[in-house]
RNA sequence: GCGCCACUAGCUCAGUUGGAUAGAGCAUCAGCCUUCUAAGCUGAGGGUCACAGGUUCGAGUCCUGUGUGGCGCGCCA
């Protein structure tokens, strides 16, 4: 964020008087308050303790031996214990603008992650029902997350683990086949216990019933297995079709089933035990977890055979490595925060790098109304799926407001507001900064007004306009820090900070109507805030309209 | 009992690696449309940053303890 000539500068200076490791001591920000200036450094408050001398001499000597070009820079001053605040000229800023103008749609991309493999794995929901809003979230901080590594020049995986193997299966199988049952007279046909109760079950039933008749009656191992296939693709087909409503597409489905037919599950197994790390009690093979340091052992197969989902995990995030990804992101619900440490241990012992494995954990959505938290759906009378949600408020609104909070913190979806089609939205401010712009340009072209791309933007000098140039000029360090803390909600902040500095210049400051050089000038901070907004949106999966 | 996450304005939340006077939105109140979209802009009020210690030039931010809430602690995933 900082100009390459000032940071250069300071570290010529730190260089000169002796001071160790100055690229990590220098450090810059850009102070709240205007007052200040436009960049700020403490280093002189963090050099005062090692070179023993008072902060605001320390200031004073670094100060002295600066050398800018005086075009750019208007005034540097030490304020306070001893804060050195530099403000540049608008030349500098409207030079500024000139450069982010020419990168055109490539401003904000680079080329930091090039070379480098990134796995995101999102959503990953079983096929045995249909996605709720957690998934949603999920799938939003997801997707977003791997737009980010793609800005940043990364190869990027989106993948889902797509689990259609073990005990769940079956039992979605067995709870429509009891439907099927029911359904076809049989009344008193028991429903599984652990069944899954949810009414899509009852949908499915009907399908086959429609479609086949009483054709699976017999309650053959046969007919279980259709049963189950049925279930999974009709559950599997609703999930893609909802996360495709959301813009939501993966690269790779990684299908659980293939690490056992694959083998792969047993060559961890081996692995494993050849470490001498897993051993037989009560019938059961254990994963000796305490000998990595972990509080308790734990049972990785079952006395019946099957294995619980560590190994499967294990062998799962395996291949990840062995697939060569540079960085594995997980995206997780918090209830699964327990099984993490089990995983990453096993990984640890079969000699990965597990720090290359990022875990995002987003807490719980809440979905309330006026205050109330709204627990079913008023149209269907269940529970809210991520469906309806979508279909009641858009997938813009609902994409931008699982994106809008913090991964960490819990999320309350505020349904009133999210229905609101006004400016209380924060979506729809957005959108209608983008708007507003495309308006402007469709108008000038009505209206025959031309701009010129070579004319000098040397010209600008309000404080809105260079207010919207500095905004500008932190799109990429944003994508940059969104991606690195795994946290969409800093590119959303962002956003609508620009979005608010474009409706303050727009106020402010008339573009059709002005003459040359201004003209000009204007209708470059117009396209430059309007290429970050439609690709800042675009990352975030929210559409960026031209017409509200 | 143990682990993780949170606690900031009436409500929902921001707050960069510790920095200067803690910020938005909603809600409340008061203004601004013959000129590029008023889904906008401007202003006002509203705070013991859960509490108590500690670290230091400086703490909403780091450390320790306490409280409150959420999630988890299975031969479920």
């Amino acid at each position: 964020m900082c100009p390459d000539f000032l940071y250069g500068s300071f570290l010529k200076v730190l260089h000169n008087i002796g001071v160790e490791n100055p690229e990590i001591k220098l450090r810059f920000e850009q102070p709240k308050n205007e007052q200040f200036g436009d960049f700020a450094t403490s280093v002189a408050l963090i050099l005062a303790k090692e070179l023993k001398l008072n902060p605001r001499q320390v200031a004073k000597e670094i100060v002295d031996r600066l050398q800018f070009d005086q075009n750019l820079v208007e005034k540097v001053s030490i304020d306070g214990p001893g804060f050195i605040n530099i403000k540049l000229t608008n030349l500098f800023f409207a030079t500024e603008l000139e450069r982010m103008f020419k990168e055109g749609e490539y401003y904000g991309r680079s080329t930091k992650g090039k070379g480098k493999k990134v796995n995101v794995e999102y959503v990953s929901a079983n096929p045995t029902g249909l996605l709720h809003l957690g998934h949603g979230r999920n799938a939003c901080i997801g997707d977003s997350i791997a737009n980010l590594f793609a800005w940043l020049g990364y190869d990027v995986t989106r993948e889902y683990y797509f689990n259609n193997a073990g005990r769940q299966m079956h039992n979605l199988a067995r709870s429509i086949f009891a439907r099927y049952r029911q359904l076809l007279g049989d009344d008193d046909y028991p429903f599984p216990e652990d069944g899954y109760h949810g009414d899509y079950i009852k949908e499915i039933a009907k399908e086959v019933v429609d479609k086949f008749g009483a054709h699976y009656f017999d309650e053959s191992e046969e007919n279980m297995d259709f049963f189950k296939k049925y279930g999974e693709n009709w559950c599997f087909g609703k999930i893609r079709e909802t996360l495709s409503k959301l813009k939501i597409h993966h690269d790779v489905f990684y299908n659980e089933d293939s690490l056992y037919s694959e083998g792969k599950i047993d060559e961890v197994v081996n692995l494993l035990r050849s470490k001498e790390l897993i051993y037989e009690k009560d019938g059961a093979i254990w994963f000796a977890l305490t000998k990595l340091g972990l509080q308790e052992d734990r049972v990785i197969i079952k006395s019946t055979g099957e294995p619980t989902y560590r190994l499967p995990d294990i062998a799962y995030h395996r291949e990840k490595f062995l697939r060569g990804f540079d960085l594995i992101v997980d995206v997780l619900g918090s209830d699964h925060i327990a099984t993490v440490p089990d995983v990453l241990a096993g990984l640890g012992a079969l000699g990965f790098d597990t720090s290359r494995v990022k875990v995002v954990f987003h807490q719980f959505v809440t979905l309330m109304e006026n205050g109330v938290q709204v627990k079913m759906s008023k149209r269907s009378g269940r529970s809210y799926t991520l469906d309806e949600l979508i279909s009641e408020v858009g997938a813009d609104v609902v994409r931008f407001f699982f994106l809008m909070r913090s991964v960490s913190t819990h999320l309350d979806f505020d349904l009133a507001l999210a229905r609101e089609q006004s400016e209380k939205n924060p979506v729809f401010y957005l959108q209608y900064a983008h708007a507003r712009i495309c308006s402007i340009f469709d108008t000038a072209k009505e209206r025959g007004i031309e701009f010129v791309d070579n004319a000098s933007t040397n010209c600008l000098n309000s404080l809105t306009e260079i207010q919207l140039i500095k905004l500008q000029r932190r799109f990429p360090e944003v994508i940059e820090i969104s991606a690195e803390k795994f946290e969409p909600q800093i590119l959303a902040d962002y956003l609508y900070d620009l979005a608010t500095a474009f409706h303050v210049f727009y106020h402010n400051c008339r573009i059709i109507g002005s003459e040359e050089p201004i003209l000009s000038a204007r209708f470059k901070l117009a396209r430059v805030t309007q290429r970050i907004l439609r690709n800042g949106l675009n990352i975030l999966g929210v559409s960026a309209p031209n017409r509200m």
